[in-house]
DNA sequence: CAATATACATTAGTAAATTAGGTATTAGGC
DNA sequence: GCCTAATACCTAATTTACTAATGTATATTG
């Protein structure tokens, strides 16, 4: 595995709980968002995405909801709960504490 | 998995190669030397720790030497090697990238 | 009308990590 | 002297996260 996977291995969930507390979206755009915000460091493969969404939703941290565009296209909207908004909290404060002593670490050398 | 596990994950590599660019050391030693540098952030299960290392070695990142103590205990030491060095530098650069971007990402919300 | 993009999803396989053991010696408390 | 904890190495079985490879269906563009 390449290193940038290696390293992104674990941001998934606090990645997509970020996106979707900024506003409801759906898988595609998510996918899309993802690849455009990182320069690719968060490139998220459906395979991944998919599964990940459903687990989040069985979770209580998101809700969706099917809607259909003008033209014809169908599509499963997420939106973030308030125990996601709790996760989330908790998950950007694990990280900044996490990559702060990470730096510390990396600078130590 | 605990927030803290799941974030620390991709992560080990790069806190190998940073502590025996310090200095040679054995694995009990590393062990320790994880948990006490970040708070448990960096704590490294056996199971993990020493597959890792014959994995890094195998790669020519390591070396290896034994040791004997004057109270007879054996200690297996591990030195980075120039490729390790390289590999560490890479690793490094990754992560600043990665964290500066999730640090964007977090700050966005 | 063929190729590409949009939009959902699943399955099979891989890699990294945890869990749970195992061996052997030394140090310290009772 | 004996028991527990610490030191020091290691492996095997399982779980989890991820990638690679597909599959279905419709819309758009050249």
């Amino acid at each position: 595995m390449s290193i940038r996977n290696q390293i992104r291995k674990g941001s998934t969930e606090m990645v997509l709980l970020t996106l979707l507390q900024q506003r409801p979206m759906y898988g595609y755009e998510i996918s899309q968002e993802m690849t455009r915000l990182g320069d690719g460091y968060f490139e998220m493969k459906e395979g991944l995405l998919y599964p990940t969404l459903h687990r989040l939703q069985k979770e209580g941290l998101l809700t969706s909801q099917w809607q259909e565009t003008e033209n014809d296209r169908r599509r499963k909207y997420y939106t973030i709960t308030a125990a996601g908004r709790e996760r989330l909290k908790e998950q950007a404060q694990e990280w900044q504490t996490f990559m702060g002593k990470l730096q510390e670490i990396i600078n130590s050398a």
